[in-house]
RNA sequence: CGGAACAUAGCUUAAACGGCUAAAGCGUUCGGCUGAUAACCGGAAGAUUAAAGGUUCAAGUCCUUUUGUUCCGACCA
């Protein structure tokens, strides 16, 4: 006889490497060097190769400044989606990009230049976009290592970048496609312009200023019949009365504007009709001294000949006041009440009046320049008016102005407004303070003014128009949420032609030349297919490089007049025409492992308007067809409480901070709770929740893990047949939960696989399975079928649970694959997706789900006996139960299994016509191996404190170990 | 101001077609265990479904209005 051994020893207790403190900020990044050294991303894609393709486009964030949680959200959705079709079996790349050009670059490097006290128009063009290409760079360097911390698997190391000489000559050899299918026109637009710097400024380079500007109210006699209108004014002399502050844009007026459904009022006075607003006449006839005074000094209301509402002034017409030409009456909505009329100077209204209450001003008639306003041109546009800008680059009035040709518009302000006093058109002016846009570098008020720009036309080519054409490919493509084809579709309806002109320097320059002798415009495709070419190997700075006899072809003359000397158009093309143009760009360019169109484009809502928009255009423009087949939008990161994160407000929530304090996978696992398609909220409790989940899903990982130690599958598997009902149950359980899971990621519904794998690991596993199995897996022997069937179902699930994870926990589901005992491949990045078994569980779960409602009030039960300090550990008590005869018979082939069930000593079912469970003290001792009250214990010589059922696994453990 | 979307326990989410007492997990709280231990198990409390109307035998779900929040609104990526 051997000597007994120690009884601590003979239990089976878990053990595993993986640990139980996850310590993710060191763990992650060692687990990142290591998929780069093995070079995980090109694995995947080898061990994918040839096999159906998934495309996930990547829209290219701006490349100026560091992440922030919102970009990294973007990240983590496409990671799911790469990694979870590339589980699914597809081969699915991903090629991140990034938006290099634009505005915010430039003002950016403009700031640093000058805190260096130097000036952008000192520098050569080459040497400040050398500038921007190196601020570019160096963002864009950052976002990278803040991308791959996220888990982010992709080309990193060859991402594209809308600078690349590359991306520029496809850039440029897009805009010629535009070309040469006709959708490109030269037209007119206002713009922001200081007339001291000479040139143009975006919205973002403008700040307002108080300023001081006459505001004049002034007589448009109307040249249209007034019986029209309202038959009172038969045979009358009416004028319609508007108010500006710009009276230098007077002889640029082509037009009044009028809200349709605003009532305006005809008022007498001296004989001749004023046309207002209803509501403004007070307002007017105090202002300029209309209707004269009676003896007490009070005014008199001049008398109202009619009111009619503005839609019936459409389309009239009115005088100038001296030039001699018709100002169209239009209606627009942009017309408001009081204040608001300067439309030209697109100043914030609203801002300046509650600043200055005395400020109120207007007539409810807009004059209407489009060549100096948005509003204007907009309107102007819409009512086929011509964009008249008589004004030239230095602000002075052209020759085309009679009395003020060649005078500064500003110094021609006062001249105009006695001009007009003098004919008898104005009514009245004052000086008015208010907020006026000013140059942000020399600090001079700027103005607004119509400058030649390229267009992309939406509706010219008739059914085959980018307008028509884009509403009918948004049909075509899958919108998730499925609202998305409706704000895509309104969008499109109501968006004007697409100015892609910007007077700019970091950026793909328009590839189109001038004549310098006849001022023809050469924008032909064979030439800026020319100059792309020379833009694949230089990049875009060739233009600004290279003299215009070295970017044209050799010996290339105007078509109209045989000149050969040229001018370089100086505008670059709008960003969104760069980033729209990646569907070629990319898609096509890297031809090896992407396609056109991509499968799906997943952005923020913002981009509607943004990249889905230029994206379509550009794609319809290359291939007569949207560069994608499904969208998905993600709302935005708000505060805890639905608020918008700000650095005011002191709400924001870095990733950089998540990452260092918790550990990407926390991050990611916050992106797959939450429900994307909405705004998502994020702060310290969410997160301290989601962390709370993440440790869940460890713990369940670990023990699982840990009761797998020794366990070999190819040796020690039990077959289905073999294994005990229970863990068939887990098994089928899994299966169930993992099909749901599947759909999820197939539905791009991560929320649906978080929820369900982690109801999987709370309630099936851990509260019921694990908590169950626990005694077998500790006290049965090592060897024994009642152990290994346990075992394998949790082997079965355990390497199941970490490939479903995958996608989401991309550093812990790799870290816990790798403990899977003879695990053979490198990550679980390159495994696939389980198959779920086609098999009918339902008698199975059926029953199971039974057993668990017992189970619970036994729970119940064993929880009141604890209050009255009957019991501790629910292995004291003796489970009584009384029950139907029907639900009796149901549990007697389950009548050995109960105990360890319900986690007690013993149980005994009677059979009675109620439902009851009756808690009493378990008979006999505790036996010191297994813990379990036994009336047996003692039996053994060998060993005198062990229950029956651990001397029989105590003699089969020393068999083992003697054999 | 116009267009769009959303609103369910402290938190994250459930509740096909309108149909049982609005479900779950976490957190909280109380307790158990001390062989998953900065773990594990259980009991309990916690919701006027943003508000107000309406349709209906019946509304979290359909309609209207209101409130709140977020995004877009012409050069801002």
């Amino acid at each position: 006889m051997t000597e007994p051994l120690e009884l601590k020893k003979t239990v089976n207790l878990p053990k595993t490497d993986f640990a139980q403190k996850a310590n993710l900020g060191q763990a992650e990044p060692a687990r990142l060097k290591k998929w780069t050294d093995a070079q995980l991303y090109e694995a995947i894609q080898t061990a994918r190769h040839g096999a159906e393709k998934f495309i996930l486009h990547d829209g290219p964030p701006y490349a100026n400044a560091d992440i922030h949680i919102g970009t990294a959200l973007n990240k983590i959705l496409k990671d799911f989606i790469v990694k979870s079709r590339s589980m699914m079996g597809f081969d699915a790349p991903y090629i991140p990009g990034y938006d290099c050009h634009g505005l915010p670059i430039e003002t950016h490097v403009e700031k640093k230049l000058t805190e260096k006290g130097k000036n952008k128009n000192d520098l050569p063009v080459a040497t400040f976009r050398r500038i921007c290409r190196e601020h570019a760079s160096t963002a864009m360097n950052n976002q990278t290592r803040d991308f791959r911390r996220l888990g982010v698997l992709g080309e990193w190391e060859k991402p594209y970048l809308t600078m690349s000489n590359e991306y520029e000559s496809e850039t440029a050899r897009l805009f010629g496609k535009f070309l040469e299918r006709g959708y490109v026109y030269k037209g007119l637009r206002p713009v922001y312009w200081c007339i001291h710097d000479q040139t143009a400024l975006a919205e973002a380079e403008v700040e307002y200023r108080l300023h001081n500007s006459p505001s004049i109210y002034v007589k448009f006699p109307l040249l249209t019949d007034p019986a029209e209108i309202d038959a009172e004014l038969a045979g009358k002399k009416v004028s319609l009365v508007i108010w500006t502050t710009t009276p230098w844009t007077i002889p640029a007026n082509l037009g009044i504007a009028v809200h349709p459904d605003f009532e305006y009022a005809a008022i007498e006075d001296a004989g001749e009709v004023l046309i207002v607003a209803s509501e403004l006449v007070g307002f007017v006839i105090v202002k300029c001294g209309i209707g004269g005074v009676n003896e007490d000094g009070e005014r008199q209301m001049p008398r109202v000949l009619a009111k009619f509402p503005g839609s019936r002034l459409d389309r009239m017409k009115a005088k100038h006041p001296w030039i001699d030409r018709e100002s169209l009456i239009m209606n627009g909505d942009h017309v408001t009440m009081g204040g608001e009329a300067d439309a030209e100077t697109e100043m914030d209204v609203s801002e300046s009046r509650s600043r200055d209450e005395t400020g109120k001003a207007g007539t409810g008639l807009v004059h209407t320049a489009p060549g100096h306003g948005h509003d204007d041109y907009v309107i102007g546009k819409e009512y086929g008016l011509e964009i008249y800008c008589p004004v030239d680059n230095a602000g002075r009035f052209t020759s085309e102005v009679e009395h003020f040709a060649g005078e500064n518009i500003f110094k021609a302000n006062p001249q105009i407004v006695e001009f007009m006093r003098e004919n008898g058109s104005l009514l009245f002016s004052e000086n008015y303070e208010h907020r006026y846009p000013h140059c942000w570098r020399c600090k001079k008020p700027v103005i607004f003014r119509a400058t030649p720009q390229w267009f992309i036309s939406m509706d010219n080519q008739n059914e085959k128009s980018l307008r028509a054409q884009a509403l009918r490919e948004v049909e075509s493509v899958k919108w998730h949420p499925a609202w998305g084809e409706g704000r895509m579709a309104n969008m499109i309806k109501g968006r004007p032609d697409w100015c892609v002109s910007r007077q700019r320097s970091w950026g793909v320059p328009i590839p189109v030349f001038y004549c310098q002798k006849c001022d023809e415009p050469v924008a032909d495709p064979k030439i800026v297919y020319h100059v792309a070419d020379i833009f694949a190997k230089e990049t875009a700075d060739a233009w600004y490089n290279r003299p215009e006899s070295e970017l044209l072809p050799e010996g290339f003359a105007c078509p109209k007049c045989n000149s050969s000397d040229f001018s370089k158009e100086t505008d670059i093309l709008d960003v969104w025409f760069d980033s729209g143009s990646s569907c070629v760009a990319v898609l096509e360019t890297r031809g090896e492992t992407l396609r056109f169109p991509a499968e799906v484009y997943l952005e923020g809502g913002d981009q509607y308007r943004g990249w889905f928009n230029s994206s379509l255009m550009c794609g319809i423009a290359a291939h007569d067809t949207a560069p994608y087949r499904q969208i998905i939008t993600h709302g935005w990161v708000v505060d805890g409480h639905g608020k918008k994160q700000s650095k005011n407000d002191g709400n924001v929530t870095a990733p950089k901070e998540i990452i260092d304090k918790s550990g990407a996978d926390v991050l990611r696992l916050w992106a797959a709770a939450v429900d994307y398609t909405e705004d998502m909220r994020c702060s310290d409790e969410i997160l301290q929740r989601v962390t709370d989940a993440y440790r869940k899903f460890r713990n369940t990982l670990r023990y699982a893990l840990g009761n797998l130690d020794g366990f070999n599958h190819e040796t020690d598997s039990v077959s289905l047949s073999e294994m005990l009902e229970i863990d068939r149950w887990a098994l089928a359980s899994f299966d169930e939960a993992a099909k749901k899971i599947l759909a999820g990621y197939e539905n791009f519904d991560f929320q649906a696989v978080y929820q369900t794998i982690y109801n999987l690991c709370t309630v099936t596993l851990s509260a019921r399975y694990f908590d169950i199995i626990k005694d077998r897996l500790y006290i049965f022997a090592p060897k024994s079928l009642e152990r290994r069937s346990a075992q394998t179902a949790l082997f079965e699930m355990t390497d199941k649970l970490c490939r479903l994870l995958a996608p989401v926990l991309a550093f812990t589901a790799d870290e816990a694959f790798e403990n899977l005992p003879n695990q053979k491949l490198a990550s679980v990045h390159l495994a696939e997706f389980p198959k779920v078994s086609g098999a009918d569980n339902s008698k199975l779960l059926g029953d199971w789900e039974r057993i668990f409602s017992i189970r619970d009030e036994v729970l119940k039960a064993l929880e009141e006996a604890r209050e009255r300090k009957e019991i501790g550990s629910s292995l004291e008590a003796k489970v009584i139960l009384r029950t139907d005869a029907e639900t009796a018979r149901f549990l007697q082939p389950y009548e050995n299994d109960l105990r360890y069930i319900f986690i007690a000593s013993q149980t005994e079912v009677h059979e009675e016509d109620y439902f009851s469970v009756n808690i009493e003290k378990a008979d006999g001792a505790k036996c010191e191996r297994c813990w379990n009250y036994s009336t047996r214990v003692g039996e053994s010589e060998k060993y005198p404190t062990v229950c029956e059922r651990c001397v029989a696994a105590l003699s089969e453990i020393e068999r083992s170990a003697a054999a």
